[in-house]
DNA sequence: CGGAATCCCGGGTGATACTG
DNA sequence: CAGTATCACCCGGGATTCCG
């Protein structure tokens, strides 16, 4: 259980599945629209995903090589979860950063001597 | 966005939120029916939740001391995606165990030499 | 193009002990 | 009971370089 949430509790999981909501995308392309993820935890947050069964990667034998990557039917039954998640971030972002000000200011790191 | 989402990301957020679903929890009781987690990092995560301004935390001026953990208004809108997700994570757990055992198996980290 | 390998740092996290 | 303090470690994650 604890496996599994932090599986998803990765932002990058939670982003990457967002993209592929309703297309299949390449490498360059994932790592394009995945604001600030670098190439690194692209390759390692795949692969996670990918042995999780959550997508299937497809490697296109060319030249130059070309990497598919798909919601697998798994993935998509996380779609709507997922998809609510991201939605709620974006709602409630300035809120709760207004929050976090609001704390700060009230919640004194170091007490004043 | 990266940074609210690590927050939702965490799999400790997840877990207190959804304990947190129709009650007022004490830390005490958190620390047992949230499983697994420390002492630290439930104090930890409570306080991030509270900066963000998901949960409210009162203090009883009371000997011994007692201190409620209720969700907010905010935190009540998060309620639907994090059990949807809670739910998700246990009803494909099998599964996903079974596809990361297949996926170990056929891809050996050292390469028979 | 889509990685793998290596280096390296900061901080997230657990264990333990102490306190109001 | 509900924390705080301290130490120590591991690993998430960036930067860089090399490969098929």
């Amino acid at each position: 259980m604890l496996q599994i949430l932090g599986l998803i509790g990765s932002k990058w999981s939670i982003l990457i599945i967002g993209q592929l909501r309703d297309r299949t995308l390449r490498f360059g392309e994932l790592h394009r629209t995945v604001n600030g993820i670098s190439q690194r935890m692209l390759t390692l947050t795949l692969r996670q995903l990918e042995r999780d069964g959550l997508l299937t990667r497809t490697v296109h034998p060319s030249v130059p090589p070309r990497v598919d990557y798909t919601l697998s039917e798994l993935g998509a039954t996380l779609l709507d979860s997922v998809v609510a998640l991201g939605e709620w971030a974006t709602t409630h972002r300035q809120e709760i950063n207004d929050n976090r000000s609001r704390y700060d200011a009230t919640h004194p790191r170091q007490p004043p001597s």
